[in-house]
DNA sequence: CTAGGGTTAG
């Protein structure tokens, strides 16, 4: 244009800004910037806002400061792209605080602001935020509740995003390609695969996003063949995979135990795909062909993939020889595991769990001690339940919830009934070096137990316990519920670190291997 | 006609 002769006018400008900020082009972008100083345009609210939108965009929110603080005029425009900006940085707080100051806040920046906090991964104060939303009369759009289901997914908040969608409903805010999108995510996390089914067979239009999303929460809820089947249908309506749909079916592959079928999509997304497998990718093979308890092959591929193994696949490896009691190797890996990063607790718990497998006592006993010695703290484990619209979270030994006498007596119920039935404790997998009778009090007071121990307190009979843990489940654990899902007559669903379990009848979807 | 907010893994 501007070789053309033609002289940009200020709607050119705004249009420019904002494809430099949407492709973050910061140097096309400062370019644009002189130009406009140049061309003497006087302030013009949109090309100033444009501005500080296009250098917040860019990450350079030093200049987007600037100018804002220059500028005479402001309106929710500008101040929002600026805690948008702020947000997306990483500096929530910081743009909480500009939220707080706004003379003027219509339903875009209340979404910024929500999503800031989805992308903090501070979910709870993003629910927060929209509950003030709501206080403060701003209605909510499709764009409010993308963010909001997202905030329920992490969370695994089902009764809060049933609730979500019956506001939806309520308000006339339409399911769009994002929102369906959304919710599929979202109802696969709460592990509840009939309801992301439903979403997904109800969508007008379906993009790439849809089809991962549905092949991604069918995998981790022990659906496989039908995950495998979804990336079949996604082909041939031509819709193209990426990286991410690869991961949602190589997973299918591992959760289902079907090895060739991984690798030949493994090789599938190479050769016809053209799609570059990252580290999560040789990852999703290592984990298949470890949990197969081919050993030595997952060794393989992590010394012949073209990049450094980093502590995540190294601890996949390290699982598979815990699983299969090959100490072996498993030791090696611990020491390249432990070589790479010293105070991987996990490596620990792995070797530690390993060694007590193969009843090497007298190992566990001086990896303990030096556990103790080196200070190597596990990361609390920590089950979060919602009940009654309210998110509960447990930390394992927990005594500070307002029923805390009430649970720990229902768990000591619980524990009777359960050795009734022939439970009796397994501390095999308990990390820390005490007395055998301490032990069992340890992981009696597992988050996931005192949290189920609260479910069953306060509870209407009959009802799913839906429960989210930040890490593995230990062997004990997942014994104790399946006991519990048959004599208490409950289905249980346990989000994990990396998958879900269903237990229904005293049984496990995940047939006892995670 | 033109400025701000949305989805998938790890």
């Amino acid at each position: 244009m501007v070789r053309a002769g033609a002289a940009p006018t200020p709607v050119t400008y705004v249009s420019v800004l904002s494809a430099c900020g949407k492709g973050r082009d910061l140097l096309l972008g400062v370019q644009v910037h002189k130009r406009v100083v140049e061309s003497g345009v006087l302030s013009d609210l949109k090309v100033d806002s444009a501005l500080v939108g296009m250098y917040a965009e860019c990450a350079d929110i030093d200049s987007a400061w600037r100018l804002f603080e220059e500028m005479e005029v402001r309106n929710v425009v500008c101040w929002t792209s600026l805690v948008s900006g702020l947000a997306r940085l990483g500096q929530v707080d910081r743009a909480r605080e500009l939220f707080d100051g706004m003379p003027e806040r219509d339903a875009v920046s209340w979404t910024a602001m929500i999503d800031g906090y989805v992308h903090a991964a501070r979910f709870r104060e993003a629910l927060e935020m929209f509950r003030e939303m709501q206080y403060n009369n701003v209605m909510a759009d499709e764009f409010t509740m993308v963010s909001v289901i997202t905030a329920c997914a992490q969370l695994g908040a089902l009764e809060i995003g049933e609730w979500v969608r019956a506001y939806m409903s309520r308000q006339g805010i339409r399911m769009d390609l994002f929102v369906g999108n959304a919710l599929i995510d979202m109802y696969s996390k709460c592990g509840s695969v009939e309801r992301a089914l439903d979403v997904f067979n109800g969508m007008h239009s379906r993009d790439k996003f849809t089809w991962t999303a549905i092949i991604l929460g069918l995998a981790v809820n022990c659906h496989g063949e039908e995950a495998i089947d979804m990336f079949h249908r996604m082909i041939r309506v031509s819709e193209v995979p990426d990286e991410v749909t690869f991961i949602g079916v190589l997973t299918a592959c591992t959760h289902a135990g079907l090895v060739d079928k991984g690798k030949e999509f493994f090789h599938s997304m190479t050769e016809t795909y053209k799609i570059a497998p990252n580290v999560e990718h040789y990852g999703c093979i290592v984990d298949l062909l470890g949990r197969a308890g081919k050993i030595m092959e997952a060794l393989e591929t992590i010394d012949q993939m073209p990049m450094t193994p980093n502590s995540t696949i190294l601890g996949t490896l390290l699982a598979a020889c815990r699983v299969h009691g090959n100490s072996e190797i498993g030791e090696s890996v611990a020491e390249r595991l432990l070589a790479l990063d010293p105070e991987n607790s996990t490596a620990y718990i792995l070797l530690s769990n390993m060694y007590a497998k193969a009843n090497r006592w007298e190992d566990v006993r001086q990896l303990r001690q030096a556990i103790m010695e080196k200070g190597i703290k596990k990361e609390p484990g920590c089950s979060l339940i919602q009940m009654n619209g309210m998110i509960r979270e447990f930390v394992a030994g927990d005594r500070s919830h307002p029923m805390s006498n009430e649970i720990y007596s229902k768990l000591e119920n619980i524990i009777a009934d359960l050795r009734n039935v022939g439970y009796f404790p397994d501390v095999t997998e308990v990390f820390i070096e005490v007395a055998e009778e301490e032990k069992q009090k340890v992981i009696y007071w597992h988050s996931e137990k005192l949290a189920i121990a609260f479910a069953l307190l306060s509870s209407e009979p009959n009802t799913v316990i839906r429960i989210v843990k930040n890490l593995r489940m230990c062997l004990d654990c997942h014994n104790a519920i399946k006991l519990i899902s048959r004599l208490y007559g409950r289905e249980i669903v346990v989000r994990d670190r990396t998958r879900f379990h269903h237990f229904r009848h005293g049984l496990c979807s995940c047939k006892d291997s995670w």
